[in-house]
DNA sequence: TACTCGTGGTT
DNA sequence: TAACCAAGAGT
């Protein structure tokens, strides 16, 4: 019933896609660059900016010594920018006081700036190959479905939906982790949220979604988020034209982006407040450090 | 807990 | 076409 760990593990070997972050060379600052990265990003358009990072900056002291502003126009149009400021800021961290080694602690790695109950989990696992709950939306949706016989995942409680998957995990290091990285990769590749693939699925004999007859969701009604008109807009916007930039620019050309100057204005000062842009001497934006 | 924070592909 | 969706974190 719900989850058998063998088969899974099994069908992951078979199947699971090569991504380089999941190559045996790969360092715990690569895996750990990608988990920021592909937090609410998908994998296709990670991939080439991750190569790209690794190239340049292959240990965390190396992305340390860059600016801000290098690392946010790096980061280029994978969106939530605060990401890449908040990268930079653990790397600063992890070369000064852990010897520029990633911390394989869960702990430690908690404490780090933008890692939070997933990302340190994820590291400790896919990394250093450790027994710890990986809980994203992917392992949510397989556990709602799989054991609880749930159409789809509802609210997230941290504490209730780590104790379900560490309830799956086998007792040894090694076996968890992979486990981990299966349970992942079924709801990112089968057990799907649209238009699950069920005639693909290697747990499906045990499923107890489908053993129930498929029923609908019933919980609570997500809140859709709405991008169009939002400063989350306008400040990708303002953000957009100083990447596309070399320098600083004058506020004029941000204007040009936004109709409405409040909101306009509003979202330059956010940004300002975010330490994702700076303001010159002279009245101009620019990334910061670049000026 | 509920809300905010980008971007672009898919249905 | 608009809604939905994507390896969450911080407040």
């Amino acid at each position: 019933m719900g989850v058998d760990a063998d088969v899974l593990t099994d069908w992951f070997d078979e199947v699971g896609r090569d991504l380089p972050w999941r190559e045996p060379e790969c360092s715990a600052w690569g895996v750990l660059v990608s988990e920021i990265m592909l937090q609410q990003t998908p994998v296709a358009r990670v991939q080439p900016i991750w190569l790209e990072w690794m190239a340049r900056w292959p240990v965390p002291s190396a992305l340390a010594a860059s600016s801000q502003g290098e690392v946010v126009r790096a980061w280029g149009k994978l969106g939530y920018p605060r990401r890449a400021l908040r990268l930079h800021a653990a790397a600063a961290v992890i070369a000064a006081e852990h010897g520029d080694v990633v911390p394989s602690d869960v702990d430690t790695l908690l404490a780090l700036p933008g890692i939070g109950a997933y990302t340190a989990r994820a590291v400790a696992a896919f990394a250093y190959g450790k027994r710890a709950p990986v809980v994203d939306t992917n392992v949510r949706r397989v556990v709602a479905r799989a054991v609880h016989g749930a159409g789809d995942a509802g609210p997230p409680s941290n504490t209730r939906d780590m104790a379900d998957v560490e309830a799956l995990l086998p007792p040894e290091d090694a076996p968890a982790a992979k486990l981990s990285a299966a349970l992942m990769e079924l709801g990112a590749l089968v057990c799907t949220a649209r238009s699950p693939r069920c005639a693909d699925c290697p747990i499906y004999e045990d499923c107890a979604w489908q053993r129930a007859g498929k029923p609908a969701y019933a919980g609570p009604a997500k809140q859709i988020q709405k991008f169009a008109g939002t400063d989350r807009q306008v400040r990708g916007l303002l953000l957009d034209v100083l990447r596309g930039s070399e320098g600083p620019v004058e506020k004029a050309r941000l204007d040009l982006v936004w109709d409405e100057s409040g909101q306009r204005d509003r979202c330059l000062d956010s940004l300002l407040v975010d330490g994702l842009l700076e303001q010159t001497q002279d009245g101009l934006f620019a990334l910061p450090g670049e000026h």
